[in-house]
DNA sequence: AGGCCCTTTGCATGCGATTGCAATGCCGAC
DNA sequence: GTCGGCATTGCAATCGCATGCAAAGGGCCT
């Protein structure tokens, strides 16, 4: 066996090179690999066989030199053990992926898009910065503005009005809950916090609020997981412990409403949802698992992506016009977790949910 | 309030820019952005005072084409919903970003590094790539040589011998569990197998024969899963719908565990590990929830990351040595997923561990 | 004061492509 | 036969930065 042929610390083939092979001039191989250009059939031949031959491909990097667009996004990310991220990283990639968009990821420990990881992003000339799971300071949001560089929020927003974002039905969720929760005969409910100031946690614990007070629901007993799964398991403990104990608990994501869950039954000896009632956020892979079969408000992860993809392309094309926020809907997917009330109950697509009277 | 300063559409800020307002030479902009240069404390100090002024990023891409290293390493995935390899992500896009590394990230619905992918992958001048759950065709193993890109297979081999891989103790791990079982009396041993002409899959499955074979047991029951939750769901049926049912399932990943798991308590009402032992492999978080703690062999996340890292380093700086294959060493991590022989199980570091009589 | 050496600096070139412009060639029409 | 027009093609400039080389500057020693 002869080993394969290698091209060993050996310049990498070029234009240059292709062009005198094939017999023609360095523009001619640009154009037959830049699709819309002007070429003759027979040249575009001579080229495509000469560029097999020497095993050429076009650099994108050089190409991006001068057309200033290097098609890479890049996607910043935290979280990864909540099982949300994974899905929208899957879907975003393949989705942008299919656009023949690249995706640079940057994953950032602690949610937050840092000073120097904010330089790494803007020397790679990226075409676009998706931020999910990452708070964006208002300066860096001005910085990327300042460089043309579009930003988009995914799940999340800020208050700069000039920031795009897409996210899902967060008050509205929250809202839906609390009323689930009151015509479900629940009496104590409580609200099992993310971060405090992520957009998310704020949003949906304030349409929780709105919701039970509009029940005329005492306010929730309150405790802070921060999205984690420790943090979880002790916020549940907290509100357990205590002297009057709520019979339901609103855990402001599925991440989170798993750990809930699993205090609540396995140190608690609780039986769910007859002892008490669990609802989470997002509608991610594990909610849907037979030991949890959690009941929960669905963040629709295509429509999302989808939504994220369009705006990133219509960002690029036109920086500079008025930010969009999109927001995606939902559903309170009624599993097993929570009390079901007697009625609202409907069937969409195989999926049971609920709607409240007041909802069409 | 006035608008953010908006460079719209605008040349963006270049080196020339900044020596011009700096006084100095382009030459000078770029040495003090190269690290280890040959320039004056006082020059360095006008043009970063210049640099920040004008907002000048030096350009990765432009610096990529005259250095040859772009600095980015590809990463094709694939399977987010396997929580093994979300965690492989986040690690290895941390410990690369600390090294001044880039990740691009390709996903690959189907776990294969398709021609187009790879193509897509080349275009953009990656240092290296690293293969975690994607097969790579031994055609493009050669492409990769001749290209002079060093590839890295994460969790899989090839029989190529040229091409450097990380795996975890796959045989040794299926060995161990064959052990484990024989020392708690089980009797009637299932495989449920990942996808087929996958390296893990093919070297767990052939320890575990071996050492099924060696404490004199019969050969295995035997179903597919090929890895996914459905897949798994479905050779657990097969599986426990037996006339005479295993009373052990050796599951080749944690994934399809917690499927079969399921399956069992909640379809079959067995109970676990009573009626029947599931043993995983990885040691996944959701191995840890409490509603399942798997009894499962583990695959050292951080280890087996860092050696990654490592041999993508050497690899780029020494592109032909000698392929590298790094096998990073397990425990079978007991829990409470199957029953527990009387003797073997040590603690180490505050997790139980089981220890064949053959081993140190 | 002169000479030597080392540090710092600028000049100029090149990395690999894209693209406006002008030149070329070929075609049919008159 | 000549010319207009269109499709192709090549030339050459350009993108933003790195870097070899030579020149300049400064300090120290004799």
């Amino acid at each position: 066996m002869s080993r394969a042929p290698v091209r060993q610390g050996r310049r990498p083939v070029n234009a240059v090179d292709v062009a005198e092979l094939a017999g023609v001039s360095q523009s001619a191989v640009s154009r037959t690999f830049t699709p819309g250009a002007s070429v003759a059939p027979a040249t575009r031949e001579k080229v495509e066989k000469a560029a097999k031959k020497l095993g050429y491909r076009p650099n994108a990097l050089a190409r991006s030199l001068i057309t200033r667009r290097s098609r890479i996004i890049a996607v910043v990310m935290a979280y990864l053990d909540n099982q949300f991220y994974p899905g929208v990283l899957e879907a975003l990639s393949g989705k942008l992926q299919a656009l023949d968009y690249q995706v640079l990821l940057f994953t950032s420990p602690d949610g937050s898009l840092s000073e120097p990881m904010f330089e790494q992003v803007m020397r790679y000339q990226v075409d676009a910065v998706v931020l999910a799971s990452a708070t964006l300071s208002s300066a860096l949001a001005r910085e990327c503005r300042k460089a043309g560089v579009p930003v988009l929020l995914f799940n999340r927003t800020t208050d700069d009005p000039d920031v795009s974002s897409v996210t899902g039905s967060n008050e509205r969720g929250g809202r839906l809950i609390a009323a689930f929760l009151a015509a479900g005969r629940h009496k104590r409910p409580a609200y099992l916090a993310g971060i405090e100031i992520s957009s998310t946690n704020r949003d949906r614990e304030a349409g929780f609020r709105a919701g039970l007070e509009a029940a005329g629901l005492p306010e929730p007993l309150r405790a802070v997981g921060n999205y984690t799964l420790t943090g979880a398991e002790a916020a549940t403990r907290e509100l357990l412990s205590l002297r009057k104990r709520p019979d339901a608990i609103f855990c402001a994501n599925d991440h989170m409403a798993i750990a809930c869950l699993d205090v609540a039954r396995h140190e608690f000896g609780l039986r769910v949802p007859d002892d008490l009632s669990i609802i989470g956020f997002d509608d991610t892979g594990p909610a849907q698992w037979r030991s949890y079969r959690l009941t929960t408000f669905s963040q629709p992860l295509h429509p999302m992506v989808d939504s994220t993809v369009e705006a990133v392309g219509e960002l690029i094309e036109q920086p500079y016009q008025k930010a969009r926020r999109t927001v995606i809907g939902g559903d309170l997917v009624v599993r097993a977790s929570a009390r079901v009330p007697r009625q609202g109950v409907i069937d969409v697509n195989g999926r049971r949910v609920w709607r409240s009277s007041g909802e069409a």
